[in-house]
DNA sequence: GTGTTAAAATGGACAGTGTCAGTTTAAGGA
DNA sequence: TCCTTAAACTGACACTGTCCATTTTAACAC
């Protein structure tokens, strides 16, 4: 009933009925991503469930594409903030790294199933989009600096070898997501699949010509 | 106009009016998906396209999936064909057999650029269809036969090694559809970067405990 | 030839979608 | 107190996939 109600109702700009729409939409379409699947995300239903208009998403997000790009922004940023604390303190030890690297974007690929899937629907979002970019330069640059902080001399381009690295991961979950390979154990290490598969490339990387 | 027109008259069933309008559908549809995309592929698009009424397709597809589908199964055929033909006579060099399964997937799926994509799309397509699944092990057969004629001594399981294999494929190929990576060169082999990113994984399988 | 029949093609309708236009509401500054 | 302006509203539009009743069409039995 003082300052703080004073405050709050400052920030809000003319004409504005919620605190803030913007961020209810975010978050409903991260609840309709999540319980729904990608299809259930549309317009008119972020904004029934936000309790507002079909056209009041309008005045936030110019277009669908917009909205889902900022919700898939919100995406890469959580997988980005994972990643880099995964590799942290293991620069010493690129496999273990590597290994780090790559659990954490199973997990956070496969755990809720439909947020990864998003980031790389071309058609759905805008990959162009600064905010987007910016989080997924970030993954990726933590991958690459975790090759170039080791000693071994690569006989491929090192970039290369980050390339090969993420297609082998992005591959293996993309494969996972569409239903064509199951969780499994590797018969011979007796390890999950997807420590398994990386075994033979990080032989390939840390062990050849020797 | 003797028995030739006869039995392509007594091939057609009661009310047709062109000779096959499936195979018509089919083929607007794939010419939807190259100039146009997965988005362009509306039943409404194609049925305009080949001349018909809106509802006309309903009587050979009972919904727009199983209409993709249809399309998919028929891509995966030919990527089935094309793989299957670049492995024969490579069973003794299964480095080459693989480079040369990769490659003939590389240029598949980048040439007409769309076609790849769709057959991955699990919300446009049922992946259980008995005639896309049947073309889709076709495929991962001619790797996994590829892997089970040589005589290394895999450390792990030979289906680990062919989920890697596919995965970094599959991977790779879908960030460059993406537009994430671009076509380029490894700056220390001077090969295309697609050929590089094997490198690794080949050495990890051929030429570990060596 | 003449009906009969059943599949195929038709036009119309429906709910749902993204988007746009015009209108109303409400907060903050003059 | 009035005005400005952003936000939210109602309503409409074209388009989609799907369903429906109807009509056309070609093969078959007689």
């Amino acid at each position: 009933m003082d300052s703080f109600n004073l405050k709050a109702k400052q920030k809000r700009t003319a004409g504005q009925k919620h605190g803030d729409l913007r961020i209810v939409l975010l978050r409903e379409g991260l609840s309709l991503l999540d319980s729904q699947g990608v299809e259930g995300v549309t317009i008119r239903a972020v904004a029934r469930n936000a309790g507002v208009a079909h056209s009041a998403p309008a005045n936030h997000f110019p277009s669908k594409r917009v909205m889902l790009t900022a919700i898939a922004a919100k995406i890469f940023a959580e997988l980005a903030d994972l990643t880099i604390e995964a590799v942290t303190d293991l620069a010493d030890k690129p496999e273990q790294a590597i290994q780090a690297f790559a659990e954490t974007c199973f997990q956070f690929a496969f755990d809720p199933p439909n947020r990864y899937q998003l980031l790389w629907q071309r058609q759905l979002i805008d990959q162009d989009d600064p905010a987007l970019a910016t989080e997924m330069d970030r993954v990726y640059s933590a991958l690459l600096s975790l090759l170039r902080q080791d000693q071994v001399k690569h006989r491929v381009d090192i970039e290369t070898d980050a390339i090969a690295i993420w297609s082998m991961i992005h591959g293996y979950i993309s494969m996972r997501l569409d239903g064509n390979f199951v969780a499994a154990k590797d018969a011979v290490t007796n390890l999950p699949r997807h420590k398994a598969i990386l075994l033979s490339l990080i032989d390939g990387i840390y062990y050849r010509d020797s």
